[in-house]
DNA sequence: AGATTTCAGCTTATTTTAAGCTTAATCCAT
DNA sequence: ATGGATTAAGCTTAAAATAAGCTGAAATCT
């Protein structure tokens, strides 16, 4: 078991891992984002524990750059202050849990194992709707034969639309989940890209289109 | 879902209600802890969020006096501190969760279904009258095979009446529920907008109409 | 280069407004 | 009281105004 521990306060970093060798987990300890970013990028670790508060680059936009990066490991972030917006923005970012400190060692081991353990779900590979095939890992847009790549963004916005199956998801939803919630995107923003994802179910001769709910939101329907 | 808002800040107090408005449940707003309360004991919300800084009686004094009066509705109160004693007051005074500020809608509304799912209802999907159903996400009204689009506003308005099956709606209440009390909207908007209505109720072939009181308001009525 | 954001012009749906109309209530002279 | 005149309330519509949403192209990131 590897875990990269991503810390600045040099006593709680090694203190932290202390916590892993008594566990007989091997730690690599970095003391800033854009190390910890660098680590985490290899891939090799079983789960990582970031700090939010860190010199250089923060946990957010770590965790943001990991995810975008398609690193799925764990990431257990720490931060000093129990805010719900931090949190909830760790979370949107990719994170996987939150810890706020201070915290005992117990805690900490039991949601390390719990994020480890959660490892070994099954990974769903796609996602249908109606004669639509998501690629959750290439990213591509099916339908019959015709297959289509779909950029970062296309991709969350239509994952969500077919995440929540023929229900209306509204602009603000999708602002918060993809651009997250604390980013200053417009509603134009989002008629972009449903705009965008609009001509690629065209491209592959879907029968799947997205309906508009004027101030309500945007919903997948099948035509007949 | 009938959502009571108690709090003294107003723009927060609009945010929320704009938010439970998206949602489509029915929000009351008051801007201090006795309108609070008197609400309160009517019964009738499924939800109470309740701030704890109130001008005239506090949030924790009101959420007493509800349980004292054996009103169960639950309450989600809210604080700007995130101070462990005053979650403990708020708990043990009777009420049912506990949110610090800032937060997110996502969360709000997390929290608000959990406490009306707890309540042991269900959220309506569809809202039904005579041989009319409203559809609550689609904003279609449907009768036997026929069905056609609301506008927002038509919905809304429907929507109340339909809410308070056969009871007498002044337009003043239409006018505050739909237009915003601080609208300056006239008797002449309602008007319009119940002729609309009248005209879709029509189409669709519905035995319910919309009758009127002189200088009371209108109902719903099912002609025989 | 590819992804994303921004912007302007456009289309379409909703909302407001206002004028002319209908219906109901009130008043007053018979 | 009765019934015509008067007034107030409400109805209906078309047109105007506004708002929401769409899209292509340019600009800006990465």
């Amino acid at each position: 078991m590897k875990v990269l521990i991503v810390e600045d306060e040099v006593r709680l970093a090694d203190a932290l891992g202390q916590i892993m060798k008594e566990q007989h987990y091997q730690a690599d300890i970095v003391y800033n984002g854009t190390d910890g970013l660098s680590c985490g990028l290899s891939g090799e670790y079983d789960v990582i524990v970031l700090d939010v508060m860190l010199p250089g680059q923060n946990g957010f936009q770590v965790v943001k750059k990991l995810r975008e990066a398609r690193i799925q490991t764990p990431v257990l972030m720490l931060t000093a202050r129990d805010d719900i917006q931090d949190k909830v923005t760790g979370l949107d970012r990719g994170a996987d849990d939150y810890m706020t400190k201070p915290f005992i060692s117990e805690e900490l081991l039991a949601r390390i194992r719990a994020l480890s353990r959660r490892q070994g779900e099954v990974i769903v590979e796609e996602m249908k709707f109606g004669d639509l095939t998501l690629s959750l890992s290439a990213n591509d847009l099916c339908c019959g034969s015709k297959s289509i790549h779909l950029g970062y963004k296309e991709f969350e916005v239509l994952k969500i639309l077919m995440g929540n199956s023929g229900r209306i998801v509204s602009k603000e939803a999708l602002i918060s989940r993809v651009w997250g919630s604390d980013s200053d995107a417009e509603d134009n923003n989002v008629e972009a890209y449903i705009s965008f994802l609009r001509k690629k179910l065209h491209f592959v001769g879907s029968k799947v289109e997205i309906s508009t709910l004027r101030k309500v939101g945007y919903r997948l329907e099948e035509r007949l």
